[in-house]
DNA sequence: TAAGTATTTAAGCATTAATTTAAATTCTAA
DNA sequence: TTAGAATTTAAATTAATGCTTAAATACTTA
């Protein structure tokens, strides 16, 4: 890795690692979802669930689409759902 | 993943987040360094290493070894070295 | 068009993180 | 036993984050 790739790859880390963003993560893997539902489940406010997916969409890891009164957000980069997945499979005791 | 494993695994996500400590833990990955020499290939004092190091410590990333005058560092998680390797391979153009 | 719901934005505050500098440790070897 | 090199620790400063609140936007439907 070059400090171009290290610089970049550390901003990436430091966007989801932050437990409500790895948490919020974690649900888009199942599905879409608002900030609504989000904000639900991760009890914390509409306002603060937003500000989290606005760094997450800043790093191009989600993206959003509007229907009807409701923003859903979503994964978009493949890379984030793997490395996620990987993590998963090392640190959450599945032995491999 | 319980919200236990999500906040544990965003505590460690945390640490390797910055430019400086991923890019020891690419170093660490070739071999055990010392502080000196870390300092010298990272431009910074040799004091800004040490802290970054104890960081990795406390989160049982790397380890120590006294040897005479030196102290060697090395990482003792092999899931992260396994961590590093899949980034390398999802982020950094090697496409698989 | 007005009212209601969903979401975003902005400002302010509190907390945490990072860097710098200087002093303190620890170990070696003269 | 002391001088010197390597590393750590502590304190001070600066910078960055995160949360809360309130106001602003955007969209829908009555």
């Amino acid at each position: 890795m070059n400090d171009k790739q290290i610089l970049d790859l550390a901003a990436l880390l430091k966007s989801i690692s932050h437990p409500f963003r790895l948490k919020i993560l974690c649900l888009l893997q199942e599905r879409e979802m608002t900030v609504g539902e989000i904000s639900k489940i991760i009890k914390t406010s509409d306002a603060n669930i937003s500000q989290h997916l606005a760094i997450l969409r800043n790093q191009q890891i989600t993206a959003t689409r509007k229907q009807a009164n409701f923003i859903y957000n979503r994964i978009t980069d493949e890379r984030v759902t793997r490395l996620i997945e990987t993590m998963q499979r090392l640190f959450c005791n599945r032995e491999e």
